[in-house]
DNA sequence: ATGAAAGCGCTAACAA
DNA sequence: TTGTTAGCGCTTTCAT
């Protein structure tokens, strides 16, 4: 027996034929598009179902639409991405878009090589979170798919654009802090290094939040960042080196639960106890927070809502790209846990 | 000014025109083709640059080939998955395949529409990580696409698998916790229905390695398990069952560590303390398992390995679709951290 | 080594 | 309402 060939895929032509009607027929069928008759759509909705018949993607992007919406995540090890993307597919649920993500794993795959590997895969539409492209850069992607920005504290009139008010949530951890007494709070960033960047990336703009709310305290002689990364080793190694300072903080403010995670490794290693050696905080709350030997005092951000958003105005997009873009920001809010407490006496 | 139209992207004809060849010329060039004067490839790629041309996906992929690999992920929040991806991908670096995520979200995106649909964008070849589709679905996508099969433990003649042995991991964390005086060890499985399927899915393999270590310990009558999910939510309420047993057992083995998370949060709601009152273990060694204030003793199943073994197998099935099919299987290793430790007197 | 031209499976403009 | 047909941007014979 020789080795049968795949057998050829189902085409509309197959289908046209089986039914004996037009390709176009077929086609409007598929796309629910206007000026079929009843009759028509069951014999064509008939002889699909018995064909097993199913559109090629490759196709149908030649001609405009591949019913794809790309989702482009920064790092696949933080958790609180997740809950973006779970937010955007369920608002998604029911239509006939289907999202894929491309990610950039911290960096050996860049980010503007996976936004591009979207682009040229003909995407109906794109979400970017925490993009680092330069604002031209966005725009001009912009012009060329309909597409939603998550995390940027930049209004652009080609996207829309989806924000957590980190500022206001950098406020919270701080003022949770001192008004438990806290002097020494320092804070562990995602390093952004492009100063033009700095303003408008939601790491730097929760680094900024905490430098203000400091000062607004009267602390601002005890303002104190360590710059690395979001991610466990990041706040691992910051930790460290907070823990070594000759005076070393009450209390540590990282700017993401992930980070948070590795300065808890740090602490324990150090042999110090949370919280009564020292205080901690993270952001985002995700769930490994509220595990229960943690308790992670947090800032919620919504991630589901902000993924819901940002695919509703997608959609919208879509279908009308000339609409005015949208600007969304929503409000976080402080969840204490147990990492937090007055500092030692 | 009215609206300007979005240029028109680049295609292989204006780059041909612009460097006064042949479309076919270019082609050869972007393909690295044969039979291209180095001359005719220093003008193509000068015009190509120029020009800023990036071939479209969909034109490619009416021709044969899209230069893109799907992965199919159950559940982006088990933080176990990122550990393949990133093995997966770095595997890939330096070639021309790009890799896009589809997920299928905790069921309401069911698997085999997200299987069709990675196969409906023509990917060139594929991964299915712990898929739940049968043995026939799984063959009848192989023999239509070049696929590599995580997590499964079956042979197929059609596709390649890359296995942890389950059992052996299972078997790893009984005697351990047995070794250390435990007999009333209970397990907390991610449930599966279908009997066919319970002999190949990891979860099962992983329940059935505990039921095989604990009667060889001679523990038959201590076998205990509770059927929930590999999540947070599922964990959780597993370990509040158990712990509501008129005797608690004295260790729980969860089947994945995200389980084991929510039941370390059942645990610290009761009252009780680890490994004082109860030992815990887990399973995949994620990065959450090594956090200071949990230490949570665990399996390795090397995941970035098992990652780059796919993407490795994948590519030589992308090269030769008729090569004999492989199956991989790595051992797992046990990793003692500070939730397991002997029974209370 | 190079180029002309057919065609992949759809959609949409236009005809009937 | 239904069908005919011209492409979309590539790859790939097949000539030259």
């Amino acid at each position: 027996m020789e080795p049968v060939a795949p057998p050829r895929r189902v085409t509309i032509i197959d289908v046209a034929a089986h039914a004996n009607v037009s390709t176009t027929a077929v086609s409007k069928v598929i796309r629910n598009a206007y000026g079929v008759s009843p009759a028509m759509r069951e014999r064509v909705t008939a002889a699909i179902t018995e064909l097993g018949y199913r559109p090629r993607t490759a196709a149908r992007g030649m001609r405009g639409q591949t019913y794809t919406i790309g989702m482009m995540l920064p790092d696949l090890r933080n958790p609180f991405f997740p809950d973006i993307v779970d937010g955007f597919v369920q608002q998604l649920d029911g239509t006939d878009y289907q999202v894929l993500l491309g990610t950039s794993f911290c960096g050996h795959e860049p980010e503007s090589r996976v936004t591009d590997a979207l682009i040229d895969r003909g995407m109906d539409g794109m979400v970017l979170v925490a993009p680092t492209a330069t604002r031209a850069q966005l725009n001009h992607t912009a012009e060329t798919v309909p597409m939603v920005v998550i995390g940027r504290h930049t209004r652009s009139a080609h996207h829309d654009t989806v924000v957590d008010d980190d500022a206001l949530g950098a406020a919270l951890i701080v003022d949770h802090l001192a008004d438990l007494g806290h002097r020494r709070i320092a804070h562990i960033e995602h390093r952004e290094n492009d100063a033009t960047l700095a303003v408008e990336m939601p790491n730097s703009v929760r680094a900024e939040g905490y430098r203000r709310a400091m000062r607004a305290r009267g602390l601002t002689d005890q303002i104190d960042v360590v710059s690395t990364s979001y991610t466990e080793e990041g706040g691992y190694s910051a930790a460290q080196r907070l823990l070594n300072r000759s005076t070393r903080p009450t209390a540590i403010f990282a700017g993401a639960d992930i980070a948070a995670m590795g300065v808890l490794t740090a602490i324990t290693e150090a042999g110090l106890t949370v919280p009564d050696d020292i205080s901690l905080a993270g952001y985002d709350n995700t769930r490994f927070a509220a595990v229960g030997p943690i308790g992670l005092t947090s800032v919620d951000q919504a991630g589901r809502q902000i993924g819901a958003d940002a695919a509703a105005l997608l959609l919208q997009r879509i279908a009308d790209r000339d609409r005015a873009s949208a600007f969304v920001s929503t409000s976080p809010r402080l969840v204490v846990r147990r990492t937090t407490a007055p500092p030692p006496a």
